[in-house]
RNA sequence: GGCGGCGUGGCCAAGUGGUAAGGCAAAGGUCUGCAAAACCUUGAUCACCGGUUCAAAUCCGGUCGCCGCCUCCA
């Protein structure tokens, strides 16, 4: 049983969706104004790990996330840019797609922009004003909080305590001070749509209501985004929605993540330590950023300094080199037959293999645990490193099979947690055994060995210089080898080598 | 002023009643021509004080320190 922290009841609560089998998901998409940032990848990543979890569970997930490609920030960047701000939203919707790809992030099912939900908006603004949850003042259209009683019921707040005005002047037309737009009257110059009101386009909040009652309809199960949506945004969109449908809830579940720090300092603009997401792939793998966020809870704060990032990829790399250890143990086997006959410590490593699946689980029912979930995976990788210590002594009948179970395990389960992603198509070590009819280089043609060849060419008269303990040579073979970026090791059983 | 969070070994980070996961770093050791990888060994009584309990990092009260939100923001 799935257990989820629920901002709403502020409390850890048995996940029981409303279709039994299927989950409604939305999550609140980027502003296209900009690169996004690793707190915004943070978000992206954990959501992206929520519902990897609950396929791999069995659940058919649904997974709504909006582009807000309307807003403030797009048009003065696009006067900034002496652009449209059709342009820049287009061109920064491209640069999201991008980042996510790059960061394994599985895409949404839908992907609604809010240009193109306008008429939903306006019909639901249209039927707030009706039912005494709204008004129009010049042309703008406030929502008034005043309205609904549950105003504040997410957020923990009361409408007495909060201090509107405290830092942002009040619009004295509103009616409350805490009243917020559903529509905006257009300025000169700006993007509009034609409504009852005037020349205008909507506000935040409108949309992502719209958009999830459209594609999950209300009671949807998971509502997600990054703790500092909670308010205004979050609360305000609750209570339009819950407002226009006359019914509660509008959501099952509030989820929200927590925020990043660079080097103990909130990122933001002001401190100008905005780090983007495309700045950090540049230097680390998309496993190491992902790894980070793994390596502790989503509701809590993480830190993407240096020196946590280089921590990060020395600890993937731990996973990295064992699966590695494991490919290349079955590798050097290729063709021989697995054999059932176990030794009681192989019936004892099996049995530790279903156990840490179950453990993995364990971890990841209770709200999502990937610090917890992180950690059995890697007792896992000690337990499979100490085997493979033990089949270097003496080699066991069932080694191949076991191995195998192993790796087959330790994949599956990082995988769920975005890790791997494609390590399929990364090239690796491959024996020249297997290199088959790979073109060897043909007289008279331009055509060159494969790449690999040459490496097991170098190696072999490095073994040929070991053997006459030629250190000198051999030392000179691995270094400039390793410069390439080809580190080599060697083992019992003969020098092998990985790209890096 | 309101709301919320945090303080666990050198660093990071799980753990919310039964004597503390995991990662990184460090030291020693095994293996090894060297290197790499791997394995083994070594370390915390959980900010502080008081209380509840047979038993608390974990519950309650208080103190100190740090942080976030209350404006656009993941």
């Amino acid at each position: 049983m799935i257990k989820i922290y629920n901002t709403l009841t502020a409390s850890k609560q048995e996940f029981h969706p409303r279709e039994d089998g299927e989950v409604g998901m939305y999550v609140c998409g980027p502003t296209v104004y900009n690169y996004i940032h690793i707190g915004n990848a943070r978000a992206y990543l954990a959501f992206d790990t929520i519902k990897r979890y609950l396929v791999y569970k069995g659940y058919q997930v649904i997974h709504v996330q909006n582009i807000t490609d309307v807003d403030d920030k797009i048009i003065s960047r696009a006067a900034e840019e002496s652009t449209t701000a059709g342009e820049v939203a287009e061109a920064y919707t491209r640069a999201f797609h991008e980042d996510m790809t790059a960061l394994r992030v599985v895409p949404p099912d839908v992907e609604p922009r809010a240009t193109e939900h306008i008429p939903h908006m306006i019909e639901m603004i249209r039927t707030l004003i009706e039912r005494g949850h709204a008004y129009e003042v010049d042309g703008d259209v406030y929502f008034s909080v005043e309205s609904f009683p549950g105003y504040g019921k997410l957020s923990k707040r009361n409408l007495g305590e909060m201090r509107a005005g405290e830092r942002v002047e009040v619009d004295e037309r509103k009616h409350h001070p805490m009243d917020f737009a559903l529509w905006k009257s257009a300025k000169p110059g700006e993007p509009s749509w034609e409504s009852p009101w005037g020349q205008g386009r909507p506000g935040w909040h409108i949309e992502c209501s719209t958009m999830s009652l459209e594609y999950l309809k209300m009671g949807f199960d998971i509502h997600g985004g990054g703790r500092d949506l909670i308010f205004p945004h979050h609360e305000n969109e609750l209570a339009q929605s819950e407002a226009y449908a006359g019914s509660e809830p509008f959501v099952r579940y509030w989820v929200h993540n927590g925020f990043v720090n660079i080097d103990q300092q909130k990122m933001s603009k002001s401190l100008g330590n905005i780090i983007l997401i495309r700045e950090i792939l540049q230097h680390y793998s998309p496993d190491v950023v992902r790894i980070l966020t793994l390596m502790s809870h989503y509701r809590n704060p993480i830190d993407f300094g240096t020196e946590a990032l280089e921590d990060a990829k020395r600890a993937f790399d731990r996973l990295d080199e064992c699966v590695f250890n494991l490919t290349d143990f079955l590798r050097r086997r290729a063709g021989r037959q697995p054999q059932p006959a176990r030794t009681q410590r192989e019936i004892v490593l099996t049995d530790y293999l279903f156990d840490a699946q179950r453990r993995f689980e364990e971890a990841m029912d209770d709200d999502f645990n990937t610090a917890k979930a992180v950690a059995v995976l890697f007792e896992l990788v000690r337990e499979l490193n100490v085997y493979l210590v033990e089949q270097e002594t003496f080699e066991t009948p069932a080694a191949l099979a076991i191995v195998q179970h192993g790796l087959d395990t330790l994949l599956k389960l990082a995988r769920v947690l975005g890790l791997f992603s494609v390590v399929e198509e990364q090239e690796e070590c491959i024996p020249v055994s297997e290199l088959g009819a790979e073109p060897a280089g043909v007289p008279g043609t331009d055509k060159l060995p494969h790449p690999q060849r040459l490496i097991e060419l170098l190696l072999d008269l490095r073994a040929q210089a070991r053997a006459r303990k030629d250190w000198e040579t051999s030392d000179y073979i691995r270094a400039r080898l390793q410069d390439m970026g080809i580190k080599v090791e060697d083992r019992r059983d003969g020098a092998r080598w990985r790209k890096i």
